[in-house]
Parts: structure tokens; sequence; C-alpha cells
DNA sequence: CTTATATCAGTGCCACTGAAATTT
DNA sequence: CAAATTTCAGTGTCACTGATATAA
């Protein structure tokens, strides 16, 4: 058993700021955690845009086709997208518009209530999101170094953080599949 | 027991994209780990920012702060500093920008190496750093809804991202505590 | 001279605020 | 009329690129 693996073992910053927390504090495991997730999550987006980066696309803009392309008709109002992406409505209206310049989504006034607008993904915006899927299921999405069952336990437990956090639908329609 | 429970239930936006991943590309749980992660973090960034903001603070600058006021003499190069939080060099020399001004941090030559510059933090930038942690620690940085086990948890599953993803030091000498 | 470090100017994406326009 | 939806203009933070200045 050689003492060597002690002194070789890796830095890592998250792990030296939570000694001091204890030391000072008492506890640190949130602040850890907070970190972690903070870190791991600049990372991942680092490498799934990577990928998209060819395709001209961030994470945002692959996020808001995905979403339409999941939803039952092809297109949501823009208040909708904001409400799942959970981005500003400004955001989203920036966003369909750099969309729409590139032919990938277009804008449809909703029959149904005139102040809606409606983006509906086009042919073009249907195939450039499958193709750039491709290679992110490819990498698994920036967490190939997880197995299925880490990255199950991923999910169980920022679910928890989600929900307490609210972000989940209020309402009981579903989300993906309404007009 | 009421059956009323399964359709109350709330709904998942990301549970139900990954139904649409399996059912399209056979997996999905990575990709709905990677859109957790995103989510959680974009939650738990805001929870802390809400903290920060009656202290002038972004939680950039307040990483900032608090990696200056573990180290040993409470000054670091911007270079390192720029290492060690994961930020482009250009943003560090930023941030210290806004830091200075405020009276925060001051910037020194180092002596030993002419081309480095050190942020040093002052009195008043340690004061502002523990007042402010209080509040983060009180709200436990976001992630009140978690005991300390699921916070453990994310640690451990998260170190695993970091690790793979190259987030840990490279050298020996201790980041937080060199000159 | 080459390399390393930090700064600066400029660009782009994104978040947000407050106001305006349109429709319900 | 009030409320909801989207857009627009403006501000601020941040990430990045490319160029520059200074020092090792």
């Amino acid at each position: 058993m050689p003492i060597v693996a002690v002194v070789a073992l890796p830095l890592d910053p998250i792990a030296e700021a939570q000694h001091h927390w204890i030391e000072r504090w008492g506890a640190g495991e949130h602040m850890a955690a907070a970190t972690s997730l903070m870190r791991a999550q600049q990372l991942v987006l680092a490498a799934v845009e990577d990928e998209l980066r060819p395709f001209g696309l961030t994470f945002a803009s692959y996020e808001a086709l995905m979403l339409l392309s999941f939803s039952r008709r092809g297109q949501l109002p823009l208040g909708k997208m904001s409400e799942r992406l959970m981005v500003h409505p400004a955001s989203i209206t920036n966003t369909v518009d750099r969309l729409e310049e590139r032919g990938l989504v277009e804008r449809r006034r909703d029959a149904a209530d005139g102040r809606r607008v409606l983006a509906a993904i086009t042919e073009a915006g249907r195939a450039i999101a499958a193709e750039a899927t491709e290679p992110l299921n490819k990498v698994q999405f920036g967490l190939g170094m997880l197995d299925e069952e880490a990255a199950a336990q991923i999910n169980a437990v920022l679910r928890r953080v989600r929900e307490g956090a609210g972000d989940f639908a209020k309402d009981v329609a579903d989300p993906w599949t309404s007009k």
C-alpha cells in the first residue's frame, strides 16, 4: 500500500473550499453541491455547444427547436415556449428572430387568439434538429464519463431540486403536445 | 387511496422529453441528466444571486472574493484566478476591475515576476464577503430542499463529471494557499 | 527573440427593465 | 375599461477573439 497515492491525488478546488467552509461555519455540503452544480453545468454546456457550433446553434436555440419538434402540431405560442424553457419573454422573441432569419421556424398569427404569435418549425428546422442531435447522442451530451445508472442518479436528485424550486408545470395540460 | 393523485402529479418537462428521446433514439438518460443540470443550475444560480444582490455582488464576483479570502496571503495573480475559477483571462480582468472600483480588492505588481498582477483582498472586501456568506448559508445556497445526504450525493456524482472533463488541478501546488 | 501575462477594443449572446402596440 | 401577449429600445454582465504592451 504505497503512501504515494495520498500525495498524488489530484486536487479538487471544491473539496478545498469545503474544508475552509467547515472550519469557519461548521457545514459545507450544500455550498459544495451548489458550486459543483455551477462547475459541472459549465463543463457540460461547453461540451454540448462544441457539438452544436458546426450547425450554427446555441444550446438555447437547440432547445427551442426540439421543443417545437416534439409539440403535437410543430408549433407553440411564444409565451408557452418562454414558460417551458424558463427564459424571459424578450429572450424568446430574440431566439425566434434568429431561427426565423435562417428559415428554421416561421411566425404565424394564432387564429384563436390574435394576441398570440406562434412559432412553427419548418422542414429545414426539423432536418437541422435531427442532424444536430446525432453528435450530441454520440457524446452523450457531455456526460460520456457516466454510466446509465449515474446519469439516472443525477436525474433523481436534481428532480428534487427542480421540484423544490418550482420547475414543474402547474397546469394539467401537456406542455409538449398542446398547441 | 385516491386515484386523483395520479392525475394531479405535476408534469416534468424533462421527463416528457426523455420519453420522446427513448422513442426516437432508444436512450435518453444522459440527455435528461444534461438538461436537468442546466435547469437546476439556473434555479440555484437565481436563488444565490437573489441573496447576493443586496451586497452588489454577482456569483462570479463573490467566488473571486472567496477565492482570495481563502488564499494564504489574501492575494493571487490574475492568471491563477482565471484558472481556478475557469473563466477567461479577459473576464477576470473585468471582474477585478469592478471589485477594485468598489475598494474590495486592490491590484499590486508581483515583485517576483513583473509580468504578473496580483489581486489582493482588502479589509472591506473581507468584511463584505463574510456578510454576504451569512444569508447564503442560511438558504443553504438555494439547496434547502435537500438534506446533507442528498447534497453529498450531488457532490459525489458531479465530482465524476468534473474529473472526467478536467476540472481538477494538474499540478501539485495547493491552488487555494499558494501565492 | 520567444514566451508569458495582463489589458484593451470590439463582437455576440443572453437576461432584464420599461414602454408601446395589439387584441381579448 | 382592464388584462394578456408580444415586441422594441436600452442597459448590464459575461464569453470570446485579436491586437498590444510589458516583462521574463
